[in-house]
DNA sequence: TCATAGTGCTTGCAATCGGAAGTACTATGG
DNA sequence: CCATAGTACTTCCGATTGCAAGCACTATGA
């Protein structure tokens, strides 16, 4: 019922991992931050875009790249978001397409608070028998791995 | 407008590029997958959940566990797969509850190429500048992240 | 035995998503 | 100047999802 082993099956390996790694750890981060912070995981991945954008503001089709979504889920992404002050609407003189997305002082605080949870999840995570180095060498596989693919954040 | 580095950036940053990897990875997958044998990503995991479980099936519930989705969307996604031949519907003597998703001759064939295919994008994903105990070093740290949570293949 | 609790599956419903189409605006090149 | 092409955003539509509810069946224990 098994599959004929390879030389291929190192990398596949690695990506079946990857995919299962993401899917458990999501699921284990996802409903602490709805329920502490009110956040879906991708509207918060949205305000630390915006932290780390110049002047807190992004267009919503930069969004949408980082994001890896469609412009159409970040127009509806953002307008709840507004209501709620984490973010606001502003044009730009230059260009009257443009609709920025902009970090609100409101959004800061609360990207803030949310980043501390993610963190303490993120440390449980690997609270056992995982070294400073091993993780570092995880992050820096992986930061490899997706290096020139847009949607990095800090 | 950086947040304030702090000692559990490396967990967090880990976490992060792990997020980033897994969209960035399926986005390049996906399309491939798609187009060469007709099958979501999603599809092609189940069938190799079942092509791994004893007698090539498993009950939807358990399904669902390793594919970390709900019931309903697993009997969704098995209906349309019974149309086209590559599971089968199964019920037990035992528990007239059980309804398992078989794998058929036709959905071995399917997963086999499919793996093929998956197989190949992983290499391509590693072919440049990556050596083999970088890339067993990566698919074992994360396994281990994720020891002990359903859905591990093979 | 038989009421109660638990499990497996399906369906209804609301929410969410991406792509196509539409609108509004800007850039390009004669 | 102006026609054409390209970009940014929004809205509509079909598809997908999880949860809650419902149904059918099994297990428990008095």
């Amino acid at each position: 019922m098994a599959h004929i082993p390879s030389m291929t099956d190192t990398s596949f390996n690695a990506v079946m991992n990857l995919l299962r790694a993401r899917d458990v750890i999501e699921e284990r981060i996802a409903g602490e931050l709805a329920s502490v912070h009110g956040l879906m995981l991708k509207e918060a991945m949205l305000l630390m875009h915006l932290e780390g954008a110049p002047l807190g503001r992004l267009t919503r089709v930069e969004l949408a790249k980082r994001l890896h979504s469609s412009a159409s889920t970040v127009t509806r992404m953002a307008t709840p978001m507004e209501k709620l002050g984490l973010v606001s609407r502003q044009s730009d003189d230059r260009d009257a397409r443009l609709a920025f997305v902009v970090l609100t002082k409101a959004g800061q605080i609360k990207i803030t608070e949310a980043r501390a949870t993610l963190a303490k999840q993120a440390d449980d995570l690997f609270q056992d028998r995982w070294q400073e180095g091993e993780i570092e060498a995880l992050s820096g596989l992986l930061a490899r791995l997706v290096a020139g693919a847009p949607g990095r954040l800090a």
